[in-house]
DNA sequence: ATGGCGCGCGCAGCGCGA
């Protein structure tokens, strides 16, 4: 089983671009961020011309969540059962044995704002919501772009970035105690090499520089460490012409 | 990292992302 989250700051601009990535790796799942697009017009028939099944939580011009896999999801949930929401940025789902839930947590503007103290509210409920998950699903994977950095070591130069939104100590507790309730990063439960990041400002020259962070993660629950065969980010998408900010990371598991 | 780019909305320029 190959399983991928991938922010991708629009569905409508970047749908070739994921149609190709697909049929290059043939995930068995990928989970998708910012789509920005209703559910009305959520491409659906692209994905099943190329063999993908999907479900979507979307609504016009910001976030959006989408899932586009080769098996049919069941018992979806859309959003935080725990909290009241407009913003689409949940979508659970079900896929054999397997409880996967695919997040976009709130950006956080910068610290100490109104949207800040919402990224802080909204990690609290997350961590209600995955605990009672975690009870249900002895399989459980939650993957997304959590707009964390989890570490130093995530950050092009931690220096630079001390004490700002995704980065600050307050967002990294708050990802700390996701983990504390039996998750694990994949992507540290693996050599990498240094400097691997996953987002990369537009602005800058920042991919070229490679100054960049890693936001987007998979963490899973403890039945799945074992099984689990490597996790890696794959940078070639962000060389495409008009790329996403983000690149998608990949987790591999044996049967 | 004072901004810088790219997106959506909508037709100018702003809000937002990270």
């Amino acid at each position: 089983m190959k399983i991928a989250t991938w922010n991708v700051n629009s569905l409508r601009v970047r749908l070739a671009h994921v149609l190709a990535w697909l049929q290059q790796h043939g995930p068995d799942l990928l989970c998708l961020q910012e789509t920005k697009i209703i559910d009305a017009e959520f491409p659906a028939e692209e994905f099943r011309k190329i063999g993908y099944e999907t479900a979507y939580a979307g609504q016009k011009t910001y976030n959006g969540v989408a899932n586009i896999s080769r098996l049919g999801a069941q018992e979806i949930q859309i959003g935080l059962p725990n909290m009241e929401d407009p913003q689409r940025r949940v979508l659970a789902a079900t896929y054999g044995d397997t409880r996967i839930i695919n997040v976009y947590v709130p950006n956080g503007s910068a610290v100490g704002s109104e949207k800040y103290i919402y990224k802080l509210a909204w990690l609290k409920q997350l961590a209600g919501y995955l605990q009672t998950q975690l009870k249900d699903y002895k399989k459980l994977i939650v993957l997304g772009d959590f707009n964390i950095a989890p570490e130093d070591r995530d950050v092009h130069d931690p220096a630079a970035w001390l004490g700002e939104v995704l980065v600050s100590e307050e967002e990294r507790r708050a990802f700390r105690e996701l983990i504390a309730l039996g998750l694990t990063d994949l992507f540290r439960n693996f050599p990498q090499e240094e400097k691997c990041f996953s987002w990369w400002d537009y602005r800058m020259g920042a991919f070229r520089r490679n100054m960049g962070l890693r936001i987007d993660h998979v963490l899973c629950s403890q039945a799945l460490i074992k099984p689990c065969t490597a996790c890696y980010i794959d940078k070639e998408p962000r060389r495409l012409e008009r790329p996403a900010d983000h690149t998608p990371v990949i987790a591999e598991f044996c049967s």
